[in-house]
DNA sequence: AATAATATGTGCGTAGCGCACATATTTGGT
DNA sequence: ACCAAATATGTGCGCTACGCACATATTATT
């Protein structure tokens, strides 16, 4: 039966961000969807706290103070934006190194699932899960959604389609 | 290189859970572990508080109030239960019409996902999750762990290994 | 019977978030 | 050049979901 696979990966996407967000717990000391943010800071030049909301799908002021707490924990730091009204978030040498290690953790915490494959196995499942990603009807936004947590290698090689039709700027 | 899979594994589960997630709180109106309490309490008889405590991993008055919530929106009852000290946590009509909802959502979620994949591409994915997860080293209560959000039919055949030499109770 | 273990409930505080509102800057129409 | 709309940020306030420490009731152990 079809549902039964859909529930599989349901159970195996549990378990993988489970995983994922206690790891990022242990290493940023907060959850939600601040480590996420830590992430997203670090991977674009010129990110702004708009740019930012609308990639963790947060409300404005929640991430406001979500950018706070970041700059309060010394990860962060809020520079003048080239538009006066835009501030320019930047990591600070702590911050990115902690997204480092977030980063590590993250893929350390997946491997650990996914080591009880053969290579043959994994590969045919990368495969797959490639494949299952570029075919889906994706917005510039949606891909950067789903990519808020990825290693920075991901996104240079990133399967998700890119929307034609919508420039980013 | 191994860690592009891994990377590939925790942005599918990521997507997954974010639409997950989303179905559920349009669903029962709350986020959290909220969800998950309705369905393993919708799954096994003789639920108790500390039992759900230790499945969802939430600390103990986390999860009296996590009940305490679901009472409130008359999902749920507190009988009491054959050992005194116990509460036998019972779905109302309403909190099992709930459940049965939020197992459709979450169904419906994932295979909005799936569905790119062809049927063979499904089935082969299928099996290598199910084995993925056969593998696992896992306890019994990592086990429920895992399956807190599983759909009934998951656990009559379930992929994760039943850990022999830890009774149930 | 006394002590420990188990199970639940409560006071209090915190993290993470949203809504509504206020403010500053830029853009666009006239 | 001017004024309205759009854009981007910050703030007051409240709520949900949770944890810690403590209190209480029941069962198990010795």
């Amino acid at each position: 039966m079809d549902t039964g696979i859909a529930n599989l990966l349901g159970a195996l996407s549990l378990a993988v961000m489970d995983r994922i967000e206690q790891g990022a717990r242990d290493v940023v000391g907060r959850g939600g969807e601040t480590p996420a943010a830590l992430i997203v800071i670090g991977y674009g030049r010129g990110m702004t706290n708009d740019k930012l909301r609308r990639i963790l799908d947060l409300s404005h002021s929640g991430t406001v103070r979500l950018v706070d707490r970041l700059v309060t924990d010394g990860l962060v730091e809020r520079r003048p934006g080239k538009d006066g009204r835009e501030v320019a978030l930047h990591l600070t040498t702590k911050g990115a190194a902690s997204r480092k290690e977030l980063l590590a953790s993250r893929i350390s915490a997946v491997a650990s699932l996914l080591d009880v494959l053969s290579p043959a196995e994994t590969k045919r499942l990368g495969t797959l899960i490639h494949d299952l990603l570029a075919r889906q009807d994706t917005s510039e936004m949606d891909r950067f959604t789903i990519c808020r947590m990825c290693d920075d290698q991901c996104c240079s090689n990133c399967p998700l389609p890119t929307s034609k039709g919508k420039g980013d700027r």
